[in-house]
DNA sequence: CCTCAATTTTGACACTGTCAAGATGCGCTG
DNA sequence: CAGCGCATCTTGACAGTGTCAAAATTGAGG
């Protein structure tokens, strides 16, 4: 709707200012300490100005998410080697470590990106779910595509092997942000084994 | 403290039914949606009749999260096999489906369990993180037995496989029940192929 | 310059968590 | 059995929340 900015009025760019605003709030004290009228009066304005730019709370957490994912795909685009490299334990784990950093790095994004409120009950918008859809389909099809090239065994499901191994690195990011996982210095260590892990999986010859 | 209720007065027993109108709340309309004042008011007292039972809504909160654990170490239990059976992929397999099967049926409990409001700035009760810690160090104990008694290679560090293995059950039990994986006839094959995946790491012979 | 629409503000309402003070009723001691 | 005492519950109140409606402001174009 509001992609391209016809024209500040009052304000230079309230819009970009929120989001900055929230995400830096969101950052500091958590999601749940942020209020409309504090982020309002964070900026200077006045308790309604933010709902002329964005619908309700929600919208605005949702426009703060899309830039996440915004950068999220900028970190996955980059962490991706090119599509005749080929793969083993130390692009696994170089990946792995990308896709912590950002988590961790970016937690009050990957919140939003990843928390209930966006995508339980279908609230999810449709912009958003095409970017993350893509994302995930992109990672299958990089499976499908080290299969092909013969580099990974072929007996293996690319999608199941998507879910399970996201799964893995969204817990280990879960665990850790909502510090349930407390020490740091254990993150390196587990991104070694997972990249081991997933590797195995990945190349092991034998039959069971 | 409570433990052992002196005797009911006025109402039957506030809190126990406090407790479970709250989870039965919860698991209806999600976390968010629980207002101390509706709750009072569904169990038929004043709106600040619960606070003579619970310091706040944060202590009410981790009551609740205090009975899932309880539930969460009876299912432990029960799916944890006997001390000299063997390990092999479908006993891994029973354990990760008894696990999400619990985090899928009881979500209300599971959200407040492992959701960050319990555990970021260490706000956590000291007993639900004895509870769990101990949980957790049973689970390493378990494989640093089973590497004792030979059934998986020795060349792993159990702390590891635990947390990365943890990470990927909580990963999967997270995106089911965020909403982020939506497909519930999935859930069977993910298992399966997380079984495959963890018994691989553990029992693979060759070297690199 | 003046109109018009985009933007912002002020006022208001229902709702939230929670504290203080008062009312109520059960159990124990005399 | 009487009544004291304390656990329990209620009522009143306050600050804070999201958000709507209506009024006020402001910049751009005719």
């Amino acid at each position: 709707m509001t992609a391209q900015a016809p024209k500040p009025y009052h304000h230079g760019d309230l819009r970009r200012v929120l989001l900055d605003q929230a995400a830096q709030m969101i950052r500091q004290d958590g999601e749940a300490a942020l209020s409309m009228r504090k982020l309002a009066a964070a900026v200077g304005v006045s308790r309604t100005a933010p709902y002329h730019h964005f619908a309700d709370k929600q919208a605005l957490l949702f426009a703060v998410a899309e830039e996440g994912f915004l950068r999220f795909s900028e970190m996955m685009a980059a962490a991706t080697p090119g599509e005749n490299t080929g793969v083993n334990e130390e692009s696994l784990h170089r990946f792995i470590v990308s896709y912590l950093r950002f988590a961790l790095d970016y937690s009050e994004y990957y919140d939003l990106m990843f928390g209930s409120h966006l995508w339980r009950d279908q609230t999810v918008s449709t912009r958003i779910k095409e970017v993350s859809h893509a994302s995930f389909r992109h990672y299958v099809e990089q499976i499908r595509h080290w299969q092909s090239a013969g580099w990974v065994r072929p007996d293996i499901d690319p999608l199941r092997y998507a879910q399970v191994s996201w799964s893995t690195l969204h817990g280990m990011s879960r665990l850790l942000i909502d510090g349930i996982y407390v020490d740091l210095a254990a993150v390196e260590p587990m991104c070694r084994h997972a990249a081991r892990q997933f590797w195995r999986e990945l190349q092991v010859e034998q039959q069971d």
